[in-house]
DNA sequence: TTTAAAATTTAGACAAAGCTAAAAAAATGC
DNA sequence: GCATTTTTTTAGCTTTGTCTAAATTTTAAA
């Protein structure tokens, strides 16, 4: 029922590596974790005997409903630390990351759920990552940098980072601004430019630009 | 430079119990601890070899003065956590301490630093004890109830709980209010009652009215 | 399909922090 | 001042989480 700062961030650690990787392996938990891969097996045998795992020895290991489940009450805390941090104590959006490791163990339900209150329940951390709610539940909508959206994937611009007049020139001149539903049509390696269709036009931005439009985006579909 | 969750649990607790007690004991301090007398030993060795301790075998223990920073510090995170929790996230100040228990070891200062600006540099926490600032200083005065207050030490009154209208009425009556400066002349065995003088007049008051009323006073002298 | 390389697990050790039981020192009582 | 009680320390063990080195299993190459 209550958990060691140690095995909550191997938690935490497989959850947010087996959503890309599928299966985690040795190896790549140990790295993550900056630790050996002995301690690796170690520790998977206690959240296994916990059944927080599924584990076959030699051949990776996947999260438990149960493991997914306390998985995400880590992520919650850890992105309500960081919204708090940035929002509240003016941390900027690069800082907060490290401070979070740590608040994130404090996992007092009345407190994270008082904390999401106080802050309005956000849906987004500050690097644009889900919130999950008290109950675990994460909405499917992500928001990235307009150079991650995968091609053909309708989109809606959220945030503008780097606010200089030089940019906003340019957003303007292309009529682009917060709320513009848009696509990617291609992408071209050469310069790593992209073309996208918006609803009357279709334009070709360069990547720095790209960099600093964020979108939000169905996940599955 | 950096000192476990323990280590830290026990540099803070010698200094709330060498405040009223002078030197400290093993088993004192193992009973607040919730520990065995022969875990303090071993924790004490240990912190006697890290220079935070004046620690003579079987004579006790004080914190020397790179301890005594330390513990500050500690409490400083507790206090601001505790002030914090009551009044952004509408704790009752009787929930907040165990809380506190856990933030306190985060221990970025420009967290705390950033912290002690949000809540507008607060000077006690909800249970009225001072909050060291960020260079380890305290306050000198305290803020306790009444019946607590050393006979013939100059007060003045900060806050009274139980607001109930029986309880205005009554204060009113005796001319007591926030700011209103007193000092105890006698205690009296047989009900607990109090003769205190005020400016122009010297009353009697009973036990449980001077339960609700707290004063801040000066802690030397 | 056999062999070499890579990945993973096991074995054995260690440091931190706790415990119980026994020994030693200090305090108390007569 | 000596004996008894109380306090404190020491000795030896346990658990958690880590490590290195060796053994084992899987994977990749020849
Ligand atoms: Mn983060
Ligand atoms: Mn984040
Ligand atoms: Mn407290
Ligand atoms: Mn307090």
């Amino acid at each position: 029922m209550n958990y060691t700062i140690s095995e909550e961030n191997y938690l935490k650690t497989i959850f947010l590596l087996q959503e890309t990787e599928g299966t985690v392996s040795t190896n790549t938990l140990a790295e993550k974790l900056q630790t050996k891969p002995a301690s690796v097996t170690d520790m998977m045998k206690k959240l296994d005997a916990k059944k927080l795992l599924n584990y076959k020895p030699y051949y990776g290991f996947t999260l438990s409903a149960e493991g997914k489940k306390i998985a995400l009450g880590i992520i919650r805390r850890h992105r309500l630390w960081e919204y708090f941090l940035c929002n509240k104590l003016n941390f900027g959006w690069e800082e907060v990351h490290l401070l979070a490791e740590e608040l994130e163990h404090v996992g007092n339900k009345k407190l994270v759920d008082r904390l999401d209150a106080f802050l309005g329940f956000p849906s987004y951390d500050p690097h644009g990552d889900p919130i999950p709610d008290s109950k675990g539940r994460v909405r499917n909508i992500r928001k990235i940098p307009l150079h991650q959206l995968p091609a053909l994937r309708p989109a809606e611009v959220c945030q503008v980072t780097n606010q200089s007049s030089e940019m906003l020139e340019l957003l303007h001149h292309k009529q682009i601004g917060i709320g513009t539903k848009l696509e990617i049509k291609k992408f071209f390696d050469f310069d790593h430019s992209l073309e996208i269709k918006m609803k009357n036009s279709t334009i070709t931005i360069s990547e720095q630009l790209a960099q600093n439009i964020f979108v939000t985006y169905e996940q599955d579909l």
